[in-house]
DNA sequence: GTCTATATCTCGATAGAC
DNA sequence: GTCTATCGAGATATAGAC
């Protein structure tokens, strides 16, 4: 259990679980300094000082939420990450991981990109851990990225970049689901809306990776 | 100038539009509860007490800022968009456009990604406004989508959920700037990535837009 | 317009009864 | 473990001299 430093509690109370999730769901929305732990409270039906009986303070709350965010973020999507024979498959099961990973760990992916927007000083060391597990989901699909070019199954194009540009369009439209609902949504459903996102990405994505008959 | 209850002052003095800078630097990265405005006051190299001079109060305050940051982003983007006679020419000049734009205006993306994160209150009126004024880069793009698949330039796709890609991938690398930096530079420099992204781009989403000869 | 001082209030944190 | 009451820091906002 002494692995690292920083390593995970794997034996949190229901309450304390409970607490995650509501401070999880107020973190997300206005970053550590904007949420307020009386709403947090709230949130997790419990009483205000019983926040601070179960986390000494803020800080820790939130270093804990964050550590237990990531933690939960690798391990499901290390999970879902199937292998695939080709790489038509690969993208097609990639996509649906992470866009349902997505659609239901949005407070998840709002809490990561809070912390980017905030300066992302957490991020750093737990980043760096992913990186040499090789468990992050980036890493994994750069490999697949990379093998995919050298076997001549998609065109030669930089690992990273593409991989990036993957990521960007399965998260992009849920972080700014408010806008995206005002702008492209006239009254349709969310729901549908997702459904049919993954498989314009796969199309577009796809395409945009497959050789060039004429090239 | 009684066009709209909400319209924007043009009329800001020196020393509100150095207000303004610093508190969207402030806002952007704190959100609207997270943001001090004492730290403003500091960035703005001014006194506490003169911030409460010049806006009332920090709601006030936060309101100007995000009306004044939505009304340059439609300006200034507007300007950069200019009439190309083919697809892939609009397209190359769209991310080239979108991007230098993200560069050099990443606090007022950060603004609109906290505001939705945070919930999007103040969001719907002013994206209504754009989306009746046609002005809205999306809006732009999205018409250009549909007369190019009309064309027969692109395959048929859905527009909304394309012009909804290409912003994706224009933003996201930067809103999640400190992740990216770890993950995808290894002491790189980030100029010279954001240049190779534009190159990327053009190349992944053009051949995922172009017609398949086989098709 | 600018600054100091201060009023007012909100929030994080703790004490202490049960 | 749970709750009420409250302290004290820090934040917003204002008063008033210059």
């Amino acid at each position: 259990m002494a692995s690292s430093d920083s390593d995970v509690r794997a034996d949190y109370s229901d309450t304390e679980r409970q607490i995650f999730d509501a401070a999880l769901r107020v973190f997300a929305r206005k970053g550590k300094d904007g949420a307020r732990m009386q709403e947090i409270a709230d949130a997790a039906d419990i009483n205000k000082a019983m926040l601070h009986y179960y986390f000494r303070n803020k800080e820790t709350l939130y270093a804990e939420v964050f550590a237990f965010t990531m933690h939960r973020f690798r391990a499901s999507f290390g999970a879902s990450l199937k292998e695939a024979p080709t790489f038509e498959e690969t993208l097609r099961v990639f996509i649906e991981g992470y866009v349902e990973f997505v659609r239901s760990n949005g407070d998840a992916m709002r809490l990561m990109v809070n912390e980017n927007l905030a300066g992302g000083t957490l991020l750093g060391e737990h980043l760096r851990r992913m990186k040499e597990d090789g468990q992050a989901p980036p890493q994994i699909l750069i490999e697949k990225v990379e093998a995919a070019v050298e076997a001549g199954e998609i065109r030669p194009v930089d690992p990273h970049h593409t991989v990036l540009s993957v990521i960007s369009t399965c998260i992009f439209f849920f972080v700014a689901k408010p806008t995206v609902r005002e702008m492209h949504l006239e009254g349709d459903s969310w729901n549908a809306f997702v459904e049919d996102r993954k498989q314009h990405l796969f199309d577009l994505l796809y395409h945009g990776l497959a050789p060039r008959p004429d090239a």
